[in-house]
Order: C-alpha cells, then sequence, then structure tokens
DNA sequence: TAGTATTCACTGCGCGACGCAGTGAATGCG
DNA sequence: CGCATTCACTGCGTCGCGCAGTGAATACTA
C-alpha cells in the first residue's frame, strides 16, 4: 500500500517535471536514465530503456535533438547505427530543477543512517532486478481478454 | 541512481501490466489508486489523484466504465456529483496479475526483517509527502523557458 | 428570498505521442 | 556472391489528452 502510493507520487512528480520543462514525461524520463549513465546510446537502446519501439524512439531522440538536449553523431563502427550523446551544457537546465529541490530530498536521506541507506537500496536494486524478469513473464503469458 | 532505475522499473514495468489487459498506464494507474482504497470516489478526485483535468478524467471513466471496471452513480447529497465505486469481480482480473506475479515479491519483502521493511516504509511515506510539497513548489516557480 | 458566483461533470475540438507497417542502407552468414 | 538480419527512419491512423465552453446544482450575499 505505501509502495503504491510512493510510486503513484512519482508518477505525478514527474509529471509535473516534465510540464516545469516544457517536456513529455517520457522525455523525462529518457534524460534521466541517459545522464546515469552519460555514455552515447544508440535509439535502438533508447527504444529499449524506455519501452518505446524504434520508430517512436525515433521521434523522442527528434524532440530531445530539436530541444538541444542530445546530439547524433554516426557510429564508425557500424554505419546503421547513430550514437546519441546527450549535451552537458543543457541537461544542466534539467538536473537544475532537481538541484533547486535537492536539499529537501538531501535532508531526507541524511535522516536514514548508511546501514538503512544500505537496506532501501539494496531493496530497489532486487526489485529492479525482479521487475525485469516478471515483465518477460508477463509478456509470454496469454492475455486475459 | 539505484531509486531512478527502479522507478524507471516501475514505469515499465506498469506499462507492460497495461499491455497485458489491454488498457492503458494511466487507467492500471487509476485502479491502482482506487483499489487501495476501495470506497467511492468523485470524478474530481480522481483527477486529482491521477494528475488529469476534470475533462480528461470523464473519458478516463468513462473507458474504465465501458470496460466494467467501475460504475458511476449520482450522489445523493450533492446532485452535481458522480460517485465513482470499482466493480470487484472485474477488479480481481486486475489483481489476479498481480497474484500470479506475487509470490516473487513477496519472497522479496520476506528477505528483509520487520525493522528494515520499517526502515524502507518510512523513506516511502516521507518521499510521498515531500513530492507533494515539492509539486506545488514546482508549479509556483516560473518556467525556464 | 432573489440574484450572483462558484463548482461539478461533461463535451467538441485540435494537438501530438504512439504503434504499425514498410523503406533503404549496412552488416553478418553460408 | 546471394540471402537474411538489423539498424534508423518515415507515412498513416489511432487515441489520450488539454483547452475552452456548456448546463445543472450548489453556495454565497444583500
Amino acid at each position: 500500500m505505501e509502495s503504491r502510493r510512493y510510486l503513484a507520487a512519482y508518477v505525478l512528480f514527474n509529471q509535473a517535471v516534465a510540464d516545469h520543462l516544457g517536456l513529455h514525461p517520457t522525455d523525462v524520463q529518457c534524460l534521466s536514465l541517459l545522464t546515469a549513465d552519460p555514455g552515447p546510446r544508440t535509439v535502438k537502446q533508447i527504444a529499449e530503456m524506455t519501452g518505446l519501439t524504434t520508430g517512436s524512439a525515433t521521434r523522442l531522440v527528434d524532440r530531445l535533438e530539436r530541444g538541444g538536449y542530445v546530439v547524433r553523431a554516426p557510429d564508425r563502427q557500424d554505419r546503421r547505427r547513430v550514437l546519441v550523446t546527450p549535451v552537458p551544457e543543457r541537461i544542466a537546465r534539467v538536473t537544475a530543477v532537481w538541484d533547486d529541490l535537492g536539499p529537501a530530498w538531501q535532508s531526507l536521506l541524511d535522516d536514514h543512517s548508511e546501514a538503512e541507506l544500505e537496506v532501501i537500496a539494496r531493496h530497489m536494486r532486487r526489485a529492479y532486478e525482479l521487475s525485469h524478469t516478471q515483465m518477460q513473464r508477463l509478456r509470454s503469458t496469454p492475455k486475459p481478454d
């Protein structure tokens, strides 16, 4: 019950951040994941981590590129691929929102001990891993429709 | 970093559940919140807890009613209002998905002690509360556009 | 009590994100 | 050297959504 409200709140919060930046929740989600590990990604990788088709991922990159958040560059190893790289100075505008709201979150974390943070992080990590196997199971199960 | 991936995974998972049921992520989100406290809600309350406008909330209830997940009933106290009540037997189809996936999640929780679960729950509860105040702050801050 | 303002659910309208299916280019394989 | 596969990309149609307006019901005020 607690986690339901927690996750629902995150969806709303993500939406609010997106509105504030004039972006879409999907775009913010994508930028969040891109900056988590700022290495260049292919369009297909972006499609996988956002759950979209490659076609929609192309449009997503179109929007982000038009907004100046990322740049496209051809891959020298595989000329079919396109490498999408975030633009740090533009991304900073996004993280600025987080920084503004950061202290409150920081104090929330500071109230926990190291051991407690480890417990929380472990739970999230395991839930993250489990969700992937569960999603595969969902997709292989016939639909109840 | 851990929470980013955790939350991103939830979005994908929610999407997968929605696809599996032939619904939209927003609809699943709404049903999840409705069943969290199965009391009847007005359309406006649904709009608030999903972050939609009242107009879109009307369409949302339309879809859910057409699918048989909820029923509309007039409010006797205030005849402007419409009370939306979930249909248990139909909702069961949704929770069946959770039940099927439940044991794995249960074992995830069982690996934690009571004290650890309390730490996690407390963190989620506080993050939930904080997100609301942060969203208000976001909305009152001028957009950087 | 009469008149105004507010709140509720609802409805056309247009926008735009998305999935689907197909395209061409580049790569890997036998 | 063919053939299948994979990649990013592109029209097309669908549909969820916000916006602005409607009528009905309620709350407020003189």
